[in-house]
RNA sequence: UCCUCAGUAGCUCAAUGGUGGAGCAACCGGCUGUUAACCGGUAGGUUGUAGGUUCGAGCCCUACCUGAGGAGCCA
């Protein structure tokens, strides 16, 4: 007979059949003459049921000996069961042991403190909570891909040792190149430029670094971000694309991966609400908006946390907040043609408090008006000789944009802080594991 | 960098200034449908560190260390 080795999502397709599940122990439960283990995958979880009558003894009396997290591969027939909370169950006829855990697996299924569970990060990645969390965060990463893909876009990656500041803001992480100082990129946007210029529409997707000493749920001084840019594409154009990115990458995850939204108890109506257009609000409706509502802001300061958490509450879908004052922008934002104290540029905030996703603008693409800016900046015009090129050789309007990867994870997957949104954090206090 | 809060068993938490406990995990035993199973038992402690007040400090005071939440900055 031929032994069918499946995996736990699969046996939906194999009701009635023998098969075998490789996997791991997460729970046993006894009663007595009758056990119950509970075994993940990887592809889910799955309750298997061994009794004493139906099986060998050394079989039987290994479960008992089973600690939780040892390795094994458990044989037996498929049963669909409106019982279990998975829908269906193995009625299992043997087992063979891979490895014996050690008897002092950490992680119990009690409750523990964010301390005890980030220093055990590698092992807490394979709870049922962090397992829906990373299942979503890949298929984002998917929908985004496919996106870009079908849309024309090539994946041109930037580098991320840099020589120095891209924007001249953000503190970077120093490393050392051969004897000369170089930094961990904090963005790749200036190559995306020239890459646009190469090759029309284009994106990087990649880790980026802070080293501000940023201590929120929504930082981290690691995270991945996906960086389109376009060439012939202006302010307006870019919001169109930006937020049907979003909607496909919601549909997408509400339509491959309902199954973890509910274990993360997830309320899909708000999900199901993210369709285009979404609401845009100018930096000076915004402004009005605030001071409506008795916050102490004045035009020409930019919106601090608790601002954008009161603007994003009054909308049910992302909201776009567009042209804000240059002087609190980056130099390469494209002034606006009638009203050049603002640029051309928009923060998608996501619903529900989660904060800023996207950040994007048009870029300047006038030669003397970008020598102008960096002047004005007190940048080093002689460290963007290169970028200056870009506005030399046949420049044309073009716009992009960055999206946050872990933040949208964070708001699709309603998990309350950041770090929980990408496999191994790096924040301000861990480094490790 | 600033503000707030917290450090007690492997984990989650109790303990009026007066002999440090419980649940879970581990270990031993019981139970034929358990859902973080349940029931009985065993073992488990330099109360973050260093000082101070007191007859007596887990508890009060000071400093430091570590962590968490938030601000600023940003995605």
């Amino acid at each position: 007979m031929k032994m069918n080795i499946i995996r736990i999502n699969e046996m939906k397709d194999f009701v009635g059949e023998e098969v075998t599940i490789k996997g791991w122990l997460y729970n046993k439960r006894s009663s007595g003459k009758i056990k119950f283990l509970i075994i993940r995958d990887g592809s889910g979880f799955v309750q298997g049921v061994v009794v004493k009558n139906e099986v060998a003894e050394d079989i039987f009396d290994l479960c008992d000996k089973l600690t939780q997290e040892s390795s094994i591969a458990v044989t037996g027939v498929v049963r669909k069961d409106d019982r279990s909370p998975y829908g269906y169950e193995l009625t299992i006829s043997n087992i063979k042991l891979i490895q014996m855990a050690f008897n002092d697996y950490p992680i119990s299924l009690k409750e523990h403190g964010v301390d005890f569970l980030l220093d055990n990060r590698h092992l807490w990645i394979r709870t049922p909570k962090q397992h829906a969390i990373l299942s979503i965060r890949h298929e984002i990463i998917k929908a985004i891909q496919e996106f870009l893909n079908n849309n024309g876009f090539v994946r041109v990656d930037s580098p991320i040792i840099t020589p120095s500041t891209c924007e001249g803001t953000s503190d970077l992480f120093q490393i050392d190149y051969f004897g000369e100082n170089a930094y961990l990129s904090q963005t790749g946007q200036l190559y995306q430029e020239a890459a646009a210029m190469a090759l029309g529409k284009v994106y990087s997707f990649g880790p980026t670094f802070r080293a501000e000493k940023s201590k929120t749920r929504r930082h981290l001084n690691e995270f991945w971000m996906v960086e389109p840019e376009m060439s012939f594409v202006d302010h307006y154009e870019n919001m169109e694309i930006q937020e049907k990115l979003v909607e496909y990458i919601v549909q997408s995850v509400l339509e491959n991966r309902s199954k973890e939204l509910k274990e993360l108890g997830r309320d899909l109506s708000k999900l199901e609400k993210i369709k285009t257009p979404f609401p845009r609000l100018t930096y000076d409706e915004a402004i009005e908006m605030l001071k409506k509502n008795g916050y102490e802001i004045e035009w020409g300061n930019d919106l601090g946390s608790p601002d954008e958490t009161f603007l994003s509450n009054q909308f049910d879908k992302p909201v776009f907040i567009t042209e804000y004052p240059s002087k609190c922008k980056a130099f390469y934002m494209q002034p606006k043609e009638d009203r050049p104290e603002v640029v051309m540029c928009a923060d998608l905030l996501a619903p529900e408090g989660y904060g800023e996703i996207i950040g994007g603008s048009q870029r300047i693409h006038d030669y003397d008006l970008l020598i102008k800016r960096l002047k004005e900046e007190n940048l080093p015009i002689e460290m963007y000789d290169w970028y200056i090129d870009l506005r030399k050789y046949g420049s044309v309007p073009h716009s992009g944009f960055g999206l946050g990867i872990e933040r949208t994870v964070a708001w699709i997957t309603n998990t309350e802080h950041v770090r929980e949104c990408i496999p191994f954090p790096r924040t301000l206090s861990r480094i490790r594991p």
